[in-house]
DNA sequence: TCTTGAGCTAAAGTTAACTTGAGCAATTAC
DNA sequence: GTAATTGCTCAAGTTAACTTTAGCTCAAGA
């Protein structure tokens, strides 16, 4: 039984979350929110969708697009807003995540103190070029080839 | 004295940086690298330009912007391309760059653990949401407020 | 009832960093 | 000398996450 004063109209959502009517309007057709319709076909929004989307802004202020988030909702049964204890094992996926972009800008800037003083500035030496996966994608992709049929000076 | 052999089309650029002629072209655009035409109208480029075209990926792999990464390469004089003790210079400012980055990230998965057992996920009080300075910019922007004039139940 | 204010749709615009395509011109290879 | 390759310009397309505009309709208040 969901009676008329239970649902709220997109302006109060936009209101209360602090996004504009047209970011949840796009959210809608990113199949973020699935507001129902009024007979003459304004959106309703339950009181749940605030903290719908209070999840996905934190989420992207966590780094994570609309695409992984609507996956990360996907995953819950029944296509429902998370609570508690979703969050919980969400968050910790986020966190893992988080833990690897931190570790891989840590790399990064190791390897940058290591070129500091280098200035080779060279794509075919320099180990901030290509550092772990850049290069080998099947073939296509950048290729690094050096041979130019002249003699390979300066550079 | 730049005798012609000195200069390389932009076929021979693209194979010795890595790019497609397009993205070189699209360099030029940006003002990135500025090579001199052939009386025919075609682009000669020197052979410091794929010195300078390692730089800009290298500092993208980095994750800068093109327009940071041209706005370093504007400080330098008469717009050469970064010489040995130039990167020195540009590169303990962008290890700066990603200190901060890192230390961002790491304020951010603090925050997270923080809220891993809480899922408040409310706008209001979720310190993962606004952690320092996305609020107050003058009045504008979002406004997380909260009254709608309803009692404010659950949320 | 009449006037605002709020909502609706569909299409186009925005930014970054390029790519793709069309239609020609210049160069290089044989 | 001719064909294949490379290059040129200009315009439009691409992705993400929205905003803006135009042209209407609906709802709420005096």
């Amino acid at each position: 039984m969901r009676r008329a004063g239970d649902m709220l109209p997109i302006g109060k959502i936009a209101r209360r979350t602090g996004l504009a009517v047209s970011a949840i309007r796009y959210y809608e057709t990113e199949g973020l929110v699935h507001p129902i319709r009024s007979a003459a076909g304004q959106r309703q929004f339950r009181r749940s969708d605030i903290r719908r989307i209070s999840f996905i802004k934190i989420a992207q202020e966590l780094g994570f697009s609309l695409t992984d988030i609507r996956g990360e909702m996907e995953k819950l049964p029944e296509g429902r807003t998370p609570t508690t204890s979703d969050w919980e094992q969400i968050s910790r996926r986020f966190r893992d995540e988080l833990d690897q972009r931190i570790d891989q800008l840590q790399r990064t800037r190791d390897r940058l103190d290591g070129c500091i003083g280098c200035g080779c500035l060279s794509l075919k030496a320099c180990s901030l070029y290509n550092p772990d996966d850049t290069v080998r994608e099947k073939g296509a992709g950048p290729r690094l080839i050096l041979d130019d049929g002249q003699k390979s000076e300066e550079v």
